[in-house]
DNA sequence: TGCAAATATCTAAAATTATCGATATGAGTG
DNA sequence: CACTCATATCGATAATTTTAGATATTTGCA
């Protein structure tokens, strides 16, 4: 919930990449790592976990994990809730 | 989840209550129970928590508790995902 | 008042989840 | 192609959740 919250607003919860300035597809793991005070191998778990449930959209940039949000699914969890 | 979708159209899922013809406040613990086939006492608790944290109404009519779906709190919720 | 029905609470076990360290794999770079 | 950084996977353990049986409480009714 908590990775969730913060890829809506990736530009105020993270620092810019250093080498990919924009966040178009959304945050690197490493970041996401730090920030959740987590161990790398459970982030790296629970990206993965999220990808494949479909919360998550990953993209490889070189050796980057990018992770953003997938609106659409999340869009139709919350309408199916109601 | 399932007992939630349940109590999205209680006339569809659940019998008529022997005395209280409506489903104004919902269904019984008893019907709710049954349908899930799971004990009385892990059925009991579910609700409790369900209402503790605002998911559920609760109105005791006598001996019976009648649970209902919390709309206004299932739509901040659903609203809060986004 | 005493019994029966409906629900609630307590305690404990089995099952699942969260989390990590160690290790493996993939990718860029001199 | 060796080295390093980023990520992924594996195996294990601690913590939490699920679930039930036993028991307690509440309420209506004979």
């Amino acid at each position: 919930m908590q990775i969730m919250e913060w890829l809506r607003e990736p530009e105020k919860n993270f620092p810019p990449h250093k080498t990919i300035k924009h966040f178009n597809d959304g945050v690197c793991a490493t970041y996401i790592q730090e920030k959740a005070e987590l161990s790398q191998s459970t982030i790296s778990t629970y990206l993965s976990n999220m990808e494949k449930c479909g919360l998550l959209i990953m993209t490889r940039h070189g050796k980057w994990s990018y992770f953003k949000r997938n609106e659409a699914v999340i869009t139709d969890f919350a309408k199916y809730l109601l």
